[in-house]
RNA sequence: CGGGGUGUAGCGUAGCCCGGUCAUCGCGCCUGCUUUGGGAGCAGGAGGUCGCAGGUUCGAAUCCUGCCACCCCGACCA
């Protein structure tokens, strides 16, 4: 501990592994930028699944799962997808390993078990899922296929970062098939603001929707919407994206489906996914110095009791009012956990789960049992108040209610207070610098701008936001015309 | 792959410049007693190839050479 988390240019690794994960799995540079997600760091990212799962459901959509295994011919079907993700694909070669004879006890690959066709580690499905596409789809009855897997997937990246960008990661990537370009636009939108929807909602997290220009685009993408927040230390995290991705994959795969006239068309393609990445996203966003914040609807724990107590039999009084109130919380479909761990003092287990971020702890003591009450006590504030007996399940309704729009709210403010409109490439330049944050700016539209801003700043565009106001303007670097504002950060 | 930095107990560290009872301190762990309304106190205890391999020296955590790993900054990226 004694990271600032609040602070700018914090280092959140080691603070993450107190809690959540740990990335390093010793020694073994193989698995370097691995993920290791300990038990509380996963329940988290369960309810995340829980959640975006009900939402996938609700929009038509069902899960499937396809072979973490690529054969490399598949996997360049579809050139740009290939070319984009060719420099940090893991690649299976052998099949078996055999005694080393030279160095006994040892194991070698057997040169014996070369594979014929090497095979990709998925960085992505769309290759292996369009290739069984192409078996599923003949006619427009058949479409359209609405498809999600909740997948692990593997990018070799050069420089790992923990959550944010780890070799291996867990993820879910939806994957639909049209038969109109229209169906599948809105399919792209939809599920962009199904993100926007749970970003907001479950994790507290305000985001800007937007598109990403041409050069930020995914690989075999015609267009990307994606979702942007902004994190404490005042960087932009992409903490989503859902693609348009055109008939190039149906081309790629010769995907073809007879319309209800006939004829005989390309398919259209929609992809779209989130990562644990979020998981950091989340971290990022709400947690103070005293540790993680969670938002009350992610919160694997949501209601801590924790008894005060001399001697045995005290503790056994308070048990009994405890596991009561635990009883009567549960019944309100509140998650709760009574810790009665007799090894550990009361000021242990405050700081424990105020590290792990439990939003609201109740304490029982003696004084309490006297008077009928307890202590009720808040993560995001830190607020203790005294409730009495019979309004602790309405107080903690409310205040867990209130807890996740509060979180919401300060998390909004903040991004408010750092998103800073600029008129000149000399305040643009100060801005980013200096305060960080978003910046939105006119762009002339062209990529050698955004390549020389990018290089004179580090700042990228995040994205063309989808509620940018048109308005006449000059290009902040070029001074050529604009005539929409785009968002710029420098990102993770 | 370039530029910078670091490797000492499970974790975090002192010592390195100037070689010699220097392997230091804190947390954690174990045992016992006392404790319990904000990370308990006291007493005792366990735990180390000082990243690895050479070299210099009477003597190396310390100096030299090579290697390895990790971190930060860049290129790449959800």
């Amino acid at each position: 501990m004694g990271n600032k988390l609040t602070s700018r240019k914090t280092d959140y690794s080691k603070w993450y592994n107190e809690i959540v994960v740990t990335a390093d799995l010793a020694e073994n540079s193989a698995v370097r930028g691995c993920m290791i997600i300990k038990p509380y760091g996963y329940a988290i990212w369960e309810k995340m699944q829980a959640e975006l799962d009900k939402m996938f459901k609700a929009t038509g959509h069902e899960n499937a799962y396809f072979p973490l295994f690529v054969p490399k011919s598949l996997f360049e079907a579809e050139e740009k997808n290939a070319e984009g993700f060719a420099k940090e694909c893991a690649v299976v070669t052998h099949y078996r390993l055999k005694n080393d004879e030279n160095n006994p006890g040892k194991l070698m690959v057997d040169p014996a078990a070369k594979l014929e066709e090497e095979l990709v580690v998925r960085p992505t499905s769309e290759a292996v899922i369009w290739n069984t596409y192409k078996t599923w789809i003949q006619s427009y009855r058949d479409l359209p296929i609405l498809i999600n897997q909740w997948a692990n997937v593997v990018r070799w990246e050069m420089r790992t970062r923990l959550f944010l960008r780890t070799a291996e990661f867990l993820w879910q990537e939806g994957h639909t098939a049209h038969a109109t370009k229209a169906e599948a636009l809105k399919e792209t939108q939809l599920m962009n603001q199904v993100y926007a929807d749970f970003v907001e909602n479950y994790m507290a997290i305000p985001v800007i929707q937007g598109t990403k220009t041409a050069s930020e685009r995914f690989a075999g993408a015609e267009e990307t919407y994606c979702i942007e927040a902004l994190m404490q230390d005042g960087k932009a995290l992409q903490a989503g994206t859902s693609h348009f991705l055109g008939q190039n994959f149906a081309k790629a795969f010769e995907v073809k489906y007879a319309t209800s006239e006939g004829g005989l068309e390309y398919v259209w393609a929609t992809s779209w996914g989130v990562s644990t990445r979020l998981i950091g996203a989340l971290i990022m966003t709400h947690s103070d110095d005293n540790g993680l914040v969670l938002p009350p609807n992610l919160a694997p724990i949501q209601v801590v009791i924790i008894p005060i107590y001399k001697g045995e039999d005290q503790q056994k009084l308070i048990a009994n009012t405890a596991e009561e109130i635990k009883k009567s919380l549960e019944e309100k479909n509140i998650r709760v956990k009574f810790d009665n761990r007799d090894k550990f003092k009361p000021g242990f287990k405050f700081n424990e789960y105020e590290l792990k971020g439990v939003p609201l702890r109740i304490a029982i003591g003696p004084k309490d049992l006297e008077n009928g009450t307890v202590e009720i006590a808040r993560r995001d504030t830190l607020s203790k108040t005294v409730v009495s007996n019979i309004e602790i399940i309405d107080y903690v309704q409310s205040q867990l209610e209130q807890m996740q729009v509060d979180l919401y709210t300060k998390a909004l403010e903040f991004r408010k207070e750092n998103l800073t409109p600029v008129d000149n490439f000399e305040e643009f330049q100060r801005v980013i610098e200096e305060k960080g944050g978003f910046v939105l700016a006119h762009w002339d539209g062209t990529e050698a701008t955004e390549e020389a801003i990018k290089k004179a700043t580090k700042a990228t565009i995040r994205c063309i936001p989808l509620d940018s106001v048109k308005e006449e303007g000059k290009c902040v670097y070029s001074g050529k015309p604009s005539t929409q504002r785009v968002l710029f950060a420098k990102a993770y």
